[in-house]
DNA sequence: TATTGTTATACTCTATAACTATA
DNA sequence: TATAGTTATAGAGTATAACAATA
């Protein structure tokens, strides 16, 4: 046979899906080390990549905007963020990671040790070959 | 420059976590229009792929067992589920999918429609190449 | 009128500890 | 003694609905 058969299309959704479990349990399990939910750490992840509005941090972790006043309450209470009112609009407030805030988030992400061994087990070239293939089957969607 | 510079490891950190959140948001969406939350979505997913006990669902689940239990129990009464007594080990219980839930987890796949359209915009070689990539970077572990 | 953030409420998920039945 | 599953409990995440302050 020349050419082996392509991938079925269900193969490869369970392939991402197994791959999904292992990243998160990785993160779950770096997140739990330092004293904090998947859903801590997340939110602390969107803000390491700039300040944010209650409302887009519910955007960014794709739930009601409900919920993050308690997110980020917790986060507060414990010095890893901080509420700032915004200059122009006194309805809206801007959350900002802390010192403490970004180092939680900066050693979560490396204790991932076992997402980091497998990326670092791939060459150069297929680690560039993912990060391009995964570029164009999740393309983000354009922000605010 | 002959060659491009090679993607950082955190780079690739960062969009691999991208493309799982997207995944994930277009899972837990599927499921909801299944009236499903996402650890019961993917509790069918695990079962999908045979029989297990709770114990193993638990692993597979990555949470302590004594959550199973509720989560089997919200299964089994809307009908998606059976527990079955094991012939062998009277402590054992086995959980299978009913044919109503076969049915639900196939729609939940099926409704994934950013993820499946993300993939067809690769090429057959490409998808291919995504499926080798991710199969090196999570290796999944040896199972029971 | 519409939007931002909050509160109240109810359900689900999750871990820990203690328990029963069985091996 | 150890293991499978359950129950009790408490904290966290989540959606819905209603609200006050502001635009």
């Amino acid at each position: 046979m020349p050419t082996p058969a392509p991938v079925a299309d269900s193969a490869l959704m369970q392939r991402l899906s197994d791959s999904l479990v292992a990243y998160y349990r990785d993160f779950t399990a770096a997140a739990v080390k330092e004293g904090l939910t998947s859903t801590q750490a997340n939110t602390l992840g969107v803000l390491s990549r700039g300040t944010a509005t209650m409302r887009e941090l519910a955007t960014a972790l794709s739930c009601d905007a409900s919920n993050v006043t308690g997110v980020v309450d917790r986060l507060e209470r414990r010095g890893l963020v901080n509420r700032e009112p915004s200059p122009t609009d006194r309805r809206v407030k801007h959350v900002l990671l802390t010192d403490e805030g970004r180092r939680a988030i900066t050693t979560v992400r490396d204790s991932m040790l076992h997402t980091q061994q497998g990326l670092a087990s791939l060459e150069a070239a297929d680690r560039d070959a993912l990060y391009e293939l995964l570029g164009r089957a999740f393309p983000q969607r354009a922000e605010g």
